[in-house]
DNA sequence: CTATGACCTCCCGCGACGGGAGGTTCAAGC
DNA sequence: GCTTGAACCTCCCGTCGCGGGAGGTCATAG
């Protein structure tokens, strides 16, 4: 039978590293950072560590396996005073945290599995449309606030599929109409050039919302465009140059009327 | 009117960074680990990107907003050849990681939930009662493995919330019974001491299960009782030393019996 | 007395940049 | 042509939580 308890007991680095369930490696790290420091050394300088020295390791561990920084486990463990507190409040922060990281990869895991859906269709007719889709991800992403974005997959949910193919027809026809004028010397002040712009506004209203809010939206389109219309028109079928000067085109005509 | 479109047009390191939305220096950083080095430049040095480029920038960080490794995506961009598949494999992939990170985050959540339930009811007699379940939580996974933690989990659920309290008070007697005995001067071979021993295995019989992997199960509790008795003895209302000579004589009793 | 392990300190490495120091170059206005 | 301020260059240290190795010292069993 043990005289007195556990309490006198000394482990060395390794056997606490065993007791534990970490590395000898890690438990230098926290001496390093102040974190954990063996309560005794040796003479030679070997680390003697005290069944206090265990407890709080074991409270390391627990609260790490949990996801907390050093940092934050530091700040409760010393925290000293109104412990329970402290950690309730830190334990309902990490909650949080987590719920947000939780969201955060269920909006990738979205935006994946849309991805190997489109890149399983064949019936686009752009072989590398997947890499195409990638780069129109990143300029919209660049462009548009994730509010912006929302707004606009709204209002394309509520268009419904045959909506937008519909728009995307419509839209087609818009462009050629406007391109036709260009190039046959139709003057932006003309009747049918402000015309084609109201229909042409009236179509983008169906995405963009009112207000202020959709002229954001508007603006942060044509900065998009741009700087990047080369880029963005590998997804149309015009050239670029073409588009630029239909753009411009339809800011004069819009200007006039 | 553009004359040519803008194949041949050139990009700052600045104009690069605004037009894609990163930072000079990630900039700086992808030329250093050769994932994106500008096409040209200039005779002072400055780099010139090319058109090219920024499209490779945009598949870049598009890919990188999905999650994946800044060397991973130089794989499958400079893979060559077969684009579409390696991409449609590396998402995937990602997507498996997302789906384990999940997981992940949704068990880090229930624990978190647990301890937090655990800390506003006020039934438990010990005020830091929360510390001590972080500190035997962190015992638990160092001396058994995560099926062995979810056996007894089962087991404890099979047993339902008051089979659990019976036991517990059934087991307080067991105890209480064996310290009698050992302190009044029993020895072990004694027929009340063997009797209690069969008493104490069925109840323990109740929590694990059966066969090998049972005894695998109590012979990790033995070494994290020998190694830990200070510890674990603080969730329990005996001092550690009665429990430790407790155990040794109810190992005698075993043997004998 | 020696061999073997356990321990010590010091230092480089990861991944994806942030940020600063200290110097050079560019573009625009005068 | 000159000045000025912004933009660019390279080099380097820091982040976070350790892993892992070099090169040396200490403890213990045979």
């Amino acid at each position: 039978m043990v005289g007195a308890d556990d309490a006198g007991r000394r482990w060395s680095i390794g056997e606490l590293a065993r007791a534990s369930g970490t590395t000898v490696r890690a438990l230098h790290h926290y001496d390093e950072i102040g974190l954990l420091s063996a309560s005794e050394r040796t003479d030679a300088g070997h680390r003697r560590y005290t069944t206090r020295d265990l407890r709080r390791l074991y409270r390391i561990r627990a609260l790490r396996a949990l996801g907390l920084s050093l940092e934050e486990i530091a700040g409760v463990l010393d925290g000293a005073a109104d412990d329970a507190e402290s950690m309730r409040a830190l334990l309902a922060a990490q909650l949080r945290r987590l719920d947000e990281q939780a969201e955060l990869i269920g909006a990738l895991r979205e935006r994946i599995r849309g991805l190997l859906r489109q890149a399983g269709d064949p019936s686009g007719p752009d072989p590398d449309r997947l890499m195409t889709t990638l780069e129109l991800m990143s300029v919209f992403e660049t462009y548009l606030t994730e509010e912006q974005r929302e707004r606009l997959a709204e209002r394309r949910a509520a268009l419904g599929g045959e909506g937008v193919e519909a728009a995307k027809h419509e839209w087609k026809g818009l462009v050629e109409e406007g391109l036709r004028l260009l190039e046959t010397g139709v003057p932006a002040e003309d009747e049918r050039a402000r015309d084609l712009v109201r229909r042409w506004d009236a179509l983008a209203g169906r995405f963009h919302p009112r207000g202020p809010e959709g002229e954001r939206t508007r603006a942060a389109v044509r900065r998009m465009w741009q700087d990047n219309s080369a880029e963005i028109s590998r997804g149309l079928p015009w050239p670029a140059e073409r588009m630029t000067a239909l753009v411009a085109y339809l800011e004069q005509a819009r200007q006039a009327g």
